[in-house]
RNA sequence: GGGCGAUUAGCUCAGUUGGGAGAGCACAUCCCUUACAAGGAUGGGGUCGUAGGUUCAAGCCCUUCAUCGCCCACCA
């Protein structure tokens, strides 16, 4: 075995073993036991892994594997997105490096060339994620343009529109003049920005007074159809019904009364532009106003609009119409307004008339909504329920047609003479003359099917039958509203289950300052880096020891990976101590035990995995990590192996056996170095089966806790602390062995352990009884320790420290024996309280007694 | 404007039926002792954001405020 522990040297060897060896299917178990499925969430398929994907693969993995051991037929199906506008504004972005663009090359051309990226990068991301360790099942990958799964999202489509849900419509919705194309309500972002209030002056056509609007948007000026105020405001009551000239356009437009005007924010007047503002458009609708689009595509401006104006950007424009106002402008104002900005590009976004595919979604996610209501579904953590039916209660009508060209393009064709008759079918028509919709679907209209398209739907296939519903879904919570709803709500509709039981909600990966990680910040860690350095194993344990219950968002550090790292070096060590020694005799049976410290170790062991066993049950992964780091490092290497030393050969079967046990629970969290050491075991002789992937989960045997050793051996170890950190504060150097007295009520009790103190405290001899001759005094747990003086010995200051001690017992005590005298706590709290209390002050009294004599015997030496 | 989360040791964070304030890292001192210096031993360090309340007892339950972060929302 190799001294120094390398992940990198055997790391994709071993993933390698598992992966061709058939470990990752749910077949590779013949018998009937129960299935465990998840769908991963599928990432851009030429996208790279980074953080957030480590830990929501980590944790899946952690639990796939989990299962796996406890006698399950796992499936956990890997797969990749198109995420069409992402991808396409890749490969747009490189052909705009060669000068080109997709309207030069034609659509067929383009989208070859989406194809030609993803084959170029699409294996990355999955080879990214086989570093990781995921179990995935590749012989079940998926990409969401396979054919079959074209065909789930054609069957969706159609379903839909022929039960009503889908419908084309023309509406206001936001236009993204980067991406080129309308996006859902979720897909921008409203971020607050410092600009401008312009307040401007719209004369009233009877040529007497004028009316004065505020806007933040001077450029939509000439779209403008109206100006509103509230039916109740007093200061306009006599001007609803007339009208005003739309300054720099020579026409006039009426003045309007309408509920929506807040009549408190700016003049109380209100310039409505139907076809560029999401409430003047329904302003526009109450009041059958006619929308005048006035910008393209582009965000420049256009339309029936002075020539002047023409082809202007949306920026260009709000400066040249600023100036051309001139007197009309009457007042400018600084104003933080809300901006919508594309969630993809961050690009300003602009609500736009246009005409559009829907979904109407309210009657559809009521059977979505009921499932969490009545507990069928169930987030972890719980508050992430409130977000979810939040959005699903106020849920509005889903825009799911983009003007781009990577992805499912929406199955309607059109006859060109009849334009507005959609002929809506699965199969692409034999008509020649019918052309199909130029657009495509929303990326997230076909992620809404992943778990169960994946799994064959709409074909009624064996996987669909035995995976779904599946198991568990873990994500993030930032796309709770943009899959999980929709996975919802799809899955209840097509399938009639809800397509999980159990939503694991993760926080998101930032930076050790909270900050998001970003290529413009320039924070980002990159997974791969850290793998290399650390080794994935290393990586996995970081993460899962951040996922506890409450799902906060983790400030990631390297050092913390670096200490993972260490864990992983120890575990490594440990086993090679016991490879040293002969392991024939080491299988997963309960081995014999020889001594106390065998008994032990043993009871330990189970009394962690109890621990463990719970908090896998609560999904506290955190938890876990902490749990067996302790058990592990502590237990095991701090105290049992020091401990056994003597006896090595003779422990070997039990250490060997803890071990083994080590293996198997973290094999989940920490699957390479668990897979390798398992193999060193068997290399050395050990009996143990296969490989620890496929290995049995173990059992806690109970009659195997025994607490009162446990409580015995608490007194050992404390006592070998103390009489550590005695040798210490009196400067004995370790190679230096001592005489140790001990006086008091646990002496017999320790009686069987001294020689614990001579391997492990550099004790020469124990005796029992206090100290006869000069000595440096100690007093721990009602017992005197006693080292006597020997020109080895510091005894400078050991009276300060011990005059210390007795005021920090005093203080204790004094605290303890307040509570023992107040009536209220001893009537009212449990008995068990009380008793323990009893017991503290007992041992403090003990203590602080030994301790005056102890500094009464040093004043009288003195 | 509404909702949610956070505030505990220098840093990152645990602490779920209210009764002991904890971990890792960092720090200090000693030690290259044949598993491990990616290590061992010992030690220092916190009035648990603020102000009240409930209780025999509050980091934990209730209320106030403060600071930070996130989400949602048609105030032009």
């Amino acid at each position: 075995m190799d001294t120094v522990y390398d992940p990198q040297s055997f790391e994709s060897d071993i993933y390698h073993q598992w992966e061709s060896g058939g470990y990752f299917s749910p077949d590779f178990f013949s018998d009937d036991r129960p299935c465990f499925s998840m769908v991963i969430p599928p990432p851009n398929v030429t996208g790279k892994l980074h953080m957030g994907h480590a830990l929501n693969h980590t944790l899946q993995d952690i639990l796939a594997r989990w299962k796996r051991l406890t006698g399950h037929r796992v499936l956990w199906v890997p797969g990749t997105d198109h995420a069409g506008i992402a991808t396409q504004a890749v490969v747009e972005k490189q052909c705009a490096k060669e000068n080109t663009d997709r309207h030069q090359l034609g659509r067929d051309a383009f989208i070859q060339r989406i194809w030609d990226w993803k084959t170029l990068y699409g294996s990355h991301i999955e080879n990214q994620i086989r570093r990781l360790g995921d179990s995935v099942d590749w012989s079940r990958q998926r990409f969401t343009l396979d054919d079959q799964l074209v065909k789930a999202v054609r069957h969706h489509f159609v379903t839909l529109y022929n039960q009503g849900y889908i419908y084309r419509g023309k509406s206001i919705t936001h236009w993204c003049i980067r991406c080129q194309s309308a996006l859902s309500d979720i897909e921008v972002n409203h971020v607050d920005h410092s600009g401008s209030l312009w307040h401007i002056r719209y004369p009233l056509d009877t040529g007497t007074g004028s009316i004065v609007v505020a806007t933040t948007r001077p450029e939509t000026l000439l779209g403008d159809q109206a100006i509103a105020v509230h039916p109740n405001d007093a200061r306009y009551a006599q001007w609803i019904g007339c009208s005003v000239q739309l300054p720099l356009c020579n026409r006039s437009i009426p003045i309007i009364a309408d509920d929506a005007v807040d009549p408190e924010f700016g003049t109380g007047a209100v310039k409505v532009t139907p076809a560029h503002d999401h409430t003047d458009y329904e302003i526009g609708q109450r009041h059958h106003l006619e929308p005048r689009v006035i910008m393209d595509i582009n965000g420049h401006l256009t339309g029936d609009i002075p020539s002047d104006y023409h082809g202007l950007s949306r920026e260009d424009a709000r400066a040249t119409i600023i100036q051309d106002l001139g007197e009309y402008l009457v007042q400018t104002t600084d104003h933080t307004v809300p901006q919508a900005r594309c969630y993809r590009c961050d690009t300003v976004v602009e609500p736009r008339l246009s005409k559009q595919w829907f979904v109407a979604m309210k009657d559809l996610v009521q059977p979505a909504i009921a499932a969490i209501q009545n507990g069928e579904v169930q987030f972890q953590p719980k508050r992430w329920e409130s977000l979810y039916l939040d959005w699903m209660n106020t849920i509005r009508d889903w825009c799911i047609s983009r003007q781009i060209w990577w992805g499912h393009r929406i199955p309607v064709w059109y006859d060109p003479d009849d334009p507005d008759t959609p002929i809506v079918c699965a199969e692409d028509p034999d008509d020649p003359k019918l052309i199909q919709d130029p657009d495509v679907l929303d990326t997230w209209f076909s992620s809404a099917l992943w778990p169960f398209s994946t799994l064959g739907w709409p074909e009624k296939t064996p996987d669909f039958d035995q995976f779904y519903p599946t198991s568990a879904l873990v994500t993030g919570y930032d796309i709770i509203t943009f899959w999980v709803s929709r996975m919802m709500t799809m899955g209840m509709h097509h399938c009639q289950h809800p397509p999980f039981h159990t939503v694991i909600v993760h926080g998101l990966v930032r930076d050790i300052t909270g900050k998001k990680m970003s290529k413009s910040l320039g924070n980002v860690i990159d997974p791969i880096d850290l793998m290399d350095t650390y080794g994935a194993d290393a990586l996995r344990f970081c993460l899962a020891s951040h996922a506890t219950l409450g799902g906060q968002d983790i400030r990631f550090s390297v050092e913390k990976v670096e200490s993972c790292r260490n864990f992983a070096n120890k575990l490594w060590n440990a086993t090679r101590y016991l490879l040293r020694q002969p392991v024939e005799s080491v299988s997963l049976n309960q081995p014999d035990v020889q001594t106390e410290e065998d008994r032990w170790i043993v009871s330990q062991w189970y009394a962690t995995l109890e621990s463990v066993n719970h908090q896998l049950a609560q999904y506290n992964m955190a938890a876990v990590t902490e749990t067996m780091w302790q058990f592990t490092w502590n237990y095991v290497c701090d105290w049992y192996i020091e401990m056994t030393k003597s006896r090595a050969s003779e422990a070997a079967p039990v250490l060997g056996w803890v071990l083994s046990q080590i293996c198997i629970v973290l094999h989940p969290f920490i699957p390479f170095i668990t897979e390798r050491l398992w193999a060193e075991l068997q290399a050395h002789g050990a009996q143990l089966p296969d490989k620890v992937i496929v290995a049995q989960w173990p059992t806690v045997q109970p009659s195997a806790i025994a607490t009162e050793l446990n409580s015995t051996m608490d007194l050992v170890l404390s006592m070998i602390r103390s009489i550590r950190s005695l040798r210490k504060q009196v400067q004995l150097k370790n190679s230096v062995l001592c005489d140790v007295y001990i006086a008091g009520d646990c002496v017999d009790q320790l009686a069987p352990y001294h020689r614990f103190f001579k391997q492990l405290a550099g004790v020469s001899s124990v005796c029992s009884g206090s100290c006869p001759g000069p000595h440096i005094p100690a007093v721990v747990l009602g017992c005197t320790l006693g080292i006597p003086i020997t020109e080895s010995i510091d005894i400078t200051g050991h009276q300060t420290r011990l005059e210390q001690q007795t005021k920090q017992t005093k203080q204790a005590l004094d605290q303890v024996n307040k509570k023992l005298s107040n009536t209220g706590f001893l009537n009212q709290a449990p008995e068990h309280v009380v008793a323990d209390i009893q017991t503290k002050q007992h041992q403090l009294q003990c203590d602080y007694d030994q301790l005056m004599i102890q500094l009464k015997a040093l004043s009288h030496n003195v």
